[in-house]
DNA sequence: CGAAAGATTGAGGTGTATCAAGATCAGTGG
DNA sequence: CCACTGATCTTGATACACCTCAATCTTTCG
């Protein structure tokens, strides 16, 4: 995916804490592959109803849902300052007709996020409260580990509601889990700072 | 969709009910478009943990979820006696790659698969048991609808277990929904038999 | 027909939501 | 710099929705 503006212009945006990179409803021109920060995405119903449905972070393609849409299925916004490179829908279209290897990797982002979706649908589906909660820290831990940063020792990005939301549960069973999983000595957690102590012990809370 | 015979060779495979249409770990080589009948897909953990993530009638793609990947991500069985158009994957890129809107259609189908995904986790996540059996009739409903056959009257063809696992509550609770709907007279149900009686009842129901 | 699977209904237990009170932190303006 | 304000987080007590366990009934299929 790094190899794409040789072959497409590429716009740089820069994101404050806070700020909407997009709005549902608004139109759907480009994707936007993420560059620096944390951003999340709330799928919205009609009534008011919410859900945050994903976390983005370095290397992660935002706005795919949309796709074939005219306006923006849901919203998305930087949960610190952030950067996207803004890719123009239509010209991906256009260098991927002539890419293969592009294509491929479009139809592979597309469906990874299918998979990611569904494996967080199985895990809220199947997992209490705070397994699930375990979970999303292994899961966090291992992002960040990817992006070469220490899978020990992270700042949470996002606030206690966001983990609710996003887990399917109230941001006070959120803390609940947090400090009870600190007793155990699994983690050390100060409001946003986490430490990983014990990740088989995670790991144990995480499946079982 | 349905042109496809067109541009690349299509086999018609037929599947008795409770026949797997494939495993996760299988070889993937191709899509699956639903032609006749109804599927489930089965999401599986390594621990056993298992959830229904999807019900696929005529017009659906089966399969897209493991692009990318060598072998299947998850289970696809039929739930009644049915038949799928089986695209062999390397064929379906390479139509695409000649043909734009076949590349259009196949990245907005993938697309649309996230958003209905992320419409369900709202809804998991928001709306008690009721509602979401509600829902999920109100869903099946519009789905009848689309295939030309009576939105007010239908079959269900999955099991309560199978609605159980798909909307993340035990199937007891599924008999129990669908009764006290019933009750309502809402609708009125005899086992897989839905007739909805007050589609106002429901949707009100569904979004409280 | 008999056996197994699926569905319904009841009674009781439990995990999480709800409600509420403090504590801690971040940002603002005096 | 500090007081002030609002947001975020933590913790407790109670309520209730759903799960669990169990019995019964119906349907399906060999």
């Amino acid at each position: 995916m790094e190899a794409l503006q040789a072959h497409l212009s590429v716009t740089r945006r820069k994101h404050a804490a806070g700020q909407y990179l997009f709005r549902a409803g608004q139109a759907f021109r480009a994707l936007h592959l993420v560059h620096a920060g944390t951003y999340k995405t709330c799928e919205l119903a009609d009534d008011g109803r919410e859900k945050v449905t994903a976390f983005k972070m370095r290397g992660e393609l935002v706005g795919a849902e949309s796709i074939g849409l005219d306006t923006h299925a849901c919203d998305a916004i930087a949960l610190e300052d952030s950067e996207t490179w803004e890719l123009p829908y239509p010209a991906v279209m256009k260098a991927a007709a002539q890419l293969p290897w592009l294509q491929a990797q479009i139809h592979a982002a597309l469906a990874a996020e299918i998979r990611c979706d569904r494996n967080w649908m199985l895990l809220l589906a199947t997992l209490a409260a705070e397994p699930r909660v375990a979970a999303f820290l292994m899961h966090m831990a291992a992002k960040q580990a990817r992006l070469g940063y220490s899978a020990r020792h992270f700042i949470l990005r996002m606030s206690r509601l966001d983990i609710a939301s996003f887990l399917a549960i109230k941001h006070e069973t959120v803390s609940r889990a947090l400090s009870h999983l600190a007793d155990l000595n699994y983690i050390s957690v100060q409001r946003r700072e986490v430490r990983v102590l014990d990740e088989d012990g995670l790991r144990g809370m995480a499946t079982a």
